[in-house]
DNA sequence: TATTGTTATACTCTATAACTATA
DNA sequence: TATAGTTATAGAGTATAACAATA
């Protein structure tokens, strides 16, 4: 019987803790190279947009954030528009480790792909991305 | 840049969420059903084995037989060739659940991919099979 | 009433260290 | 000395409930 499940949560078990070791020396984690890029791309994001967009629960978000914060990496800011709102945005440091902290993962992920060929790496990403595109 | 390992995570999280689902009215896990075809398809086998073959580590295959024991799916002998070794054999009743829960996790775990055609579903196991055999 | 961010909390997953019994 | 199983424990990931501020 077919069961993608299995290895997918054996792979991306391996993927994580490549991750944790590459990113170490950067001080980061996998977690925050997953919204680092997401607020690059945006230039802004509410923590609820974040969290949708991560499809993390939202009070996780919040630890997340402040571990960037802490870092100054990342900034909130109370929105005008609704004062219930933190908009969230890198800050130029931050900007600046997110763009070393990719190359070292990138090269740690296909590490761990190491079985596949580039052509078979580039069409595993692709269909990861069609599958998470769906709804759910 | 190509960052396989987000979308990875994004996905086997789903897959556990379904999975979890899916198997409750079986009372069993996800990773109750990594364990269990593994007894079923080689017979029986070493604690220290079943851990080398998951990539769990052996503290924590402790717990997720204990789990199985209880519940009367599993059960463990001392080895009379070695009498430090648990030899683990799946029981008849275990057999049976099995059997049925892998129908229902297979189901679920389709459902995670309905963004895949059956065929880019194939695929998607060959690549994740082919990528988990390399060492690491 | 509903939403945003937050805190507190609990449960799962994973790894490390240290113990025991065997080899 | 080394290995198999176990226990205790700590850290990360995740989710739920409840709260304050704001809409």
């Amino acid at each position: 019987m077919r069961r993608s499940g299995a290895l997918l949560d054996l792979l991306s078990r391996r993927m994580r803790a490549a991750g944790e070791t590459a990113l170490q020396a950067a001080g980061l984690r996998p977690r925050h190279l997953l919204a680092m890029p997401v607020l690059r791309d945006r230039g802004e994001s509410s923590q609820a947009d974040l969290a949708g967009t991560l499809q993390l629960d939202r009070t996780n978000v919040v630890g997340l954030l402040n571990e960037l914060e802490r870092e100054g990496l990342i900034e909130r800011r109370r929105s005008p528009e609704d004062r219930r709102r933190h908009t969230v945005r890198l800050t130029e440091e931050g900007r600046e480790r997110l763009a070393r902290a990719e190359f070292t993962l990138a090269a740690a992920e296909d590490l761990v792909l190491a079985g596949l060929t580039a052509k078979q790496r580039d069409t595993l990403y692709e269909l990861l991305a069609k599958a998470t595109a769906a709804a759910c």
